[in-house]
DNA sequence: AAATAATATCGCACTGAGTGTAATTTTCAA
DNA sequence: TTGAAAATTACACTCAGTGCGATATTATTT
């Protein structure tokens, strides 16, 4: 089989393009048997034999089994700050964030993010993860806050306001499983930071 | 031995007196070589031996290794909801929170506190536990202060009440940790309170 | 006191996640 | 083409956690 022959021609890299489908076949495999007998009766041996990969391989791609479910929360932090920073410089940083916020969750399908949250909710330790990676994304926030008013005194508030946003985020994530999705997150999220002005 | 000669009659049954002192047993074991070794280090086998009961036999007083580091965090949802059952009537529902969380961390040496903090620190998975554990902490206190507000037009309002005292709780503690106790941790708290009234 | 039930303790064998190591294969670049 | 770097694999290992069944200890009943 020559080379010339090969119609599919690597425009970033033969080595970069497999990782990417090898990464996929094993993200898709993962999801797939999570969903069908549930996250803890899956094991690893299942998840390679369906990826095509030995189990070894695995620890290549991922930290650990919760990494497949983790790798689609942790990418999160980062989007938010990228859109926080495209938000214009006049605004509120509540609102700032809120707006963010709605523009990274308004292409993810309402459907997707149930189905996740339902697999997360169904092991402890992944749930637990989840809720630190909610943490991160305080910090993260909070730093690219920082940049935008950097004045010391502000620190404090500028920590709450982060964690107020992502606990508005929170409450609106939630508030979308347990009504199983019959009102739209763009609502939920006004509405929980609708509620956060009305507080204190 | 006659059961005459014993002078340290057990009060509530000779079973839960041996049940409380090996529950004990194992915490100190553990604390102590989480400690000395650190916590990832440290084997199930290990703590057993210390604790003079066999490895099965842990698994009766613990769900897991991470229950010990755990089991003092867990507890404090409930001491907080009971707290904040005995404050005033008449108070704002955050200022509720405030005074009844200073109520329940008085008693805790800085210390301790932070020598907890930073061994939490050490695992991954620990960390993400805790974390988790703030959430039921504030699903515990939700739940309280809907004893007390009970109009449902107010349950968005209490949800972020709660999100943010153990928000504020959290920010306290961790700037308890960050500063190595150089300021108290009741100072720390009215600040992040004051910060919260001051926000928005 | 003896018999019986309930609770605790333990050992053993097992599963499954995750790691260390070293060998082999595949891609990339000189 | 050749040699370095990256990817894949097998194998053997440690450790957390579970299932099961046996034995010991404490409580309760007769």
């Amino acid at each position: 089989m020559t080379r010339s022959s090969d119609q599919n021609a690597p425009r970033e890299g033969l080595r970069e393009h497999k990782r990417r489908e090898t990464l996929r076949r094993i993200t898709d495999a993962g999801m797939c048997l999570f969903i069908e007998k549930g996250y803890e009766a899956t094991t690893l041996d299942e998840i390679a034999a369906k990826a095509g990969i030995s189990r070894r391989t695995f620890f290549y791609y991922f930290k650990s089994k919760d990494d497949i479910l983790l790798s689609l929360q942790n990418g999160m932090g980062d989007m938010l700050v990228a859109a926080l920073r495209e938000e214009p410089q006049d605004k509120r940083p509540l609102h700032a964030i809120r707006d963010a916020i709605l523009k990274v969750c308004a292409p993810i399908p309402a459907d997707d993010m149930i189905a996740i949250d339902r697999l997360m909710r169904s092991s402890e330790a992944v749930q637990a993860r989840k809720q630190a990676s909610y943490i991160q994304h305080e910090k993260a926030l909070f730093a690219a806050l920082r940049e935008r008013w950097p004045k010391p005194e502000r620190e404090t508030g500028l920590r709450l306001v982060a964690m107020m946003a992502i606990g508005a985020m929170r409450l609106a994530s939630d508030a979308l499983s347990r009504e199983d999705g019959k009102r739209p997150f763009d609502e939920l999220l006004h509405e929980a930071f609708d509620a956060l002005e009305g507080e204190i």
